[in-house]
DNA sequence: GATGAATGAGTCTTCATTCAT
DNA sequence: CATGAATGAAGACTCATTCAT
C-alpha cells in the first residue's frame, strides 16, 4: 500500500504503528485483534484498512522499520572509529542501548524469528547485522588483533550473546545497558579461560595438576 | 488432568503429543487448530479433550517434557567428569546434540519464550539450565581454571551462544552438531582476542602500533 | 458494551432483544442458541456480538428492562392514589395486567429466579418490588386500615399470590387479568375465614360446635 | 428403564439420584453434565447408562419421587384431623417442613416448572396438590367455616404463599419452618384487613373518615 | 455390571476483512 | 477520510450417548 498522505494522515499512521507495536509485544501478535487497536484509538475499522492492507502488512512494516532503525543507530555510533575491535565493542553497545530503549521491538523481533511467516524478513535482517559484524571481525583478523576464527560463526555468536544478555539483564533485571554491553564485549573478546601461564601458577598454588590442560 | 489410562490410551496420548509438536513447530502454535490435529489423526474432536484439558495444557506439557529431557541428556553426558571446564564443554555438546535431534522442540521453546503465557515456564526452565551451568563455572573459578567472572552472566552467555549457533549452523546450514559445539565451546572459553604477546608481534609485523591496546 | 449506534443499529438491537425474549421463553435460555437467533434473523453471527458481549449479557439486559418496565407501569397506575389499601389493590392490578401483556417475560423472570447465575439480578428486582409493597402495607397499618402484621412477610405473600394466580388463571386458563387481580386482592385483604360472629351462626345452624375454634 | 437390581445396584442408583439432585440444584440441570456426575462418583460412564436411559429420564425420576414424597408427608400429618381448616393449616405446615428439609428439590421443582419439557410433570403434580387443598377448602365452606370463595383460586393461592414464604424466609433467611408456616396460615385464613368494626374505631380515633370503606 | 475410549454435532465466541453511507 | 454495520469461516471446547473389552 502506497498512499499519498496528508500530515494528519501520517500522524494517524504513526499512531497505529505505535499502538500496535505495544499491543503486539504485550499480548502477542495473534492475540491482538485489529478491532482492539481501532477501539483503543477510538476510530472506526475503516481507518485501519485505509492505512494498511492487512494486519500482517502492518507487522512487516513494524519489523522492517525496527531493523532499519537499529542498524542506523549502530552505524551512527561506529561512524568514525577506525579500530575494528573498538567497532565491535561499540556495535555491541549500540545494540544494547537500542534494545534497552525498544523493549517492545526486541520482543517482536524475537517472536517474528520463530514464525515461519515472518522468519524470512527476520533472517534477512539478521544477515545484514551478521554481515556488518563479520566485516569488523575480518578487519580485526587482518590486522592481527584477533585470532584466526571463522567470522561467520563469530558474528552470530556475538549477536546472540548481546541480545540474550540484554534480554535478561536489562529487560528483566533492570541493569544498565552500557554495563551489560561491557560484560558482553569482555566475554566475547576474552572468553573466560585464564591465560595458560596463570593457570599454571594457580595449579601450583592449589598443589595439584588437575588444571593443567583441561582443554586442548 | 489425571486419568487412568490403558495402554491404548497412553499410545493415543503420545500420538497426539508427537503430532502436535510437529504441527506447532511447523505452523505455529496459534495457527494450528485442535481440529487440524484430530482430523490428521482421523479421530473425533472429543479424543483430544479426553487426554488434555485444553490446547494450552498440551503445549505446556510438551514444553515441560522437552526441558526435562534436555536436562536429562546433559546430565547423562557429564555424569562422571570431574573437570568443570570439561563439564562445560560436554554440556554444550549435549545441548547441541539434543537440539540437533529435536528441531521441533527447539523451535517451540524459542517461541514459547516470546509469549507472555508461556514465558514463565520457559524462564523457570532456563533458570534451571543456568543454575547447572553456573555450578560448573563456579567450580572452575574455584580451581583457578577460568577468570574471575560473574557466573550468572557467563551462564546466560554460554547458553545463548550454543543455542543460537545450533539454530543457524545445524538447523539452517546442516553442520555437524559436534563441530558446532566445539566452535561454541572454543568461543566461550577462549574468546576471540589474540593473547597480548602475539598481538605485539603481529603489530610489529604490520609495522604500526594500532593494535596495541584496543580494549582497556 | 457501550457502542455508538445509528438508528438502524438501534433497530437491529431491538430486533434481537425481541426475538431472543420470545425464543428464550419458548425454548428455554440454555436450549436457545445464538446461532438460532441470528439464523432466524437472517444475519451473520457477528451481528449478535456487535450488539451484545455475550448471550448472558443479552439475557441480563432483558431481565433488567423487564423489571424496570413492570415497576414503571405500577407506579403509573398508583400515582395519584392516596389510600394505601387502594394502592395495594391497584399495584396488584397493574402487575396482573403487565404480566398478562408480557407472558414471555413472566416466564423468563420465573426461570431466572431458579438459576444461580441470574438469581442475584432477580433477587434485587424482587427486593425493590417488595420494598414498594411494604411501604403501602406500613402506611395502611399506620392508618389503622390493616392489622398489625409483619410487612415483609405480607409483601412477599402478596407478590406470590398475584404472580401465581396470573400464571395459572390468565396465562393457562385465559381469564381476564383484572378479574384475577380482584380475586387476588380480595384473598390478600380479607383472607378466607368467615368473621367469627358469622361462624357462630353457621355452627348453630349446623347443630354442632366444631367450628368454634378453628385456630388454636 | 426397568431393571432388576441387586442390593448393591439399588444403592448405586440411589447414590446417583442423590448426587444428581444436589448438582442439578446447585449448578442447574443444563449445566450439570453426566460426565461430572460419574466422575464425582468415581465410576465410568457406563454406570450411569446402566441405571438410567438418559439424563432427562433421571431428572423426571427425581421430580416424580419428590412430588410423591411431599404428598406422603402431608397426608401423614393430616391423617386423623377432622377439622378442614385445621387440615389446611397442617398441610401448610407439612409443606413448609418438607421444603425446609429438601431445599435442593424445592429448587428443582421450581426450575422444572419453568421448562417446557418438564412443565407437564410439574403441572400434573401441582394439580394433585391443588386437588388435595381444594378438598379441604370445600369441606370448610360446606361446614360454614370459611367464606364462599372459589376453591380453585384459593388452593392455588395457598400453595403460592406457602412455597414463596418458605423460599424466602426459610431458605434465604433461615427462619424456622413452623413459624413461617404459621405466618402463611394466618395470612391465608385471616387476610390482612382489620375487621370492619375495629376499622371504624381506628378511624374515629384518627379523627377522619378515610378508613371507612377502602374496598367496596 | 463396569470401564475407558470414542464420537461428532453443537455451543459460544472471535476476528480479519468488506462495504454502504 | 471515516464510520458503524455486517459477514461468515474458523476457533476452542462441551457433552449426551455408544461401545468394545
Amino acid at each position: 500500500m502506497t498512499r499519498r498522505l496528508t500530515d494528519r494522515g501520517r500522524e494517524r499512521r504513526q499512531q497505529i504503528i505505535e499502538l500496535a507495536t505495544r499491543r503486539f509485544a504485550e499480548g502477542g501478535y495473534d492475540r491482538t485483534s485489529v478491532a482492539e487497536i481501532v477501539t483503543t484509538l477510538g476510530v472506526g475499522k475503516g481507518v485501519f484498512y485505509w492505512y494498511f492492507d492487512s494486519k500482517e502488512e502492518l507487522f512487516q512494516e513494524i519489523l522492517r522499520e525496527a531493523m532499519k532503525d537499529l542498524r542506523r543507530s549502530q552505524q551512527l555510533l561506529i561512524a568514525d572509529v577506525d579500530d575494528p575491535v573498538e567497532r565491535l565493542r561499540l556495535g555491541i553497545r549500540a545494540s544494547a542501548r537500542w534494545w534497552a530503549d525498544h523493549r517492545d521491538l526486541y520482543r517482536l523481533l524475537e517472536f517474528a524469528g520463530t514464525q515461519q511467516d515472518f522468519a524470512r524478513s527476520i533472517r534477512k535482517g539478521r544477515e545484514v547485522a551478521v554481515g556488518d559484524t563479520m566485516k569488523h571481525v575480518r578487519d580485526a583478523i587482518d590486522r592481527g588483533l584477533i585470532r584466526d576464527v571463522d567470522p561467520l560463526y563469530i558474528a552470530h555468536a556475538i549477536l546472540a550473546v548481546t541480545s540474550q544478555l540484554v534480554g535478561v539483564f536489562v529487560h528483566q533485571k533492570g541493569n544498565e545497558p552500557d554495563r551489560v554491553a561491557d560484560m558482553a564485549a569482555s566475554f566475547v573478546l576474552e572468553g573466560i579461560l585464564r591465560p595458560a601461564d596463570e593457570r599454571l601458577e594457580a595449579a601450583a598454588e592449589a598443589g595439584d595438576g588437575r588444571a593443567l590442560n583441561p582443554a586442548s
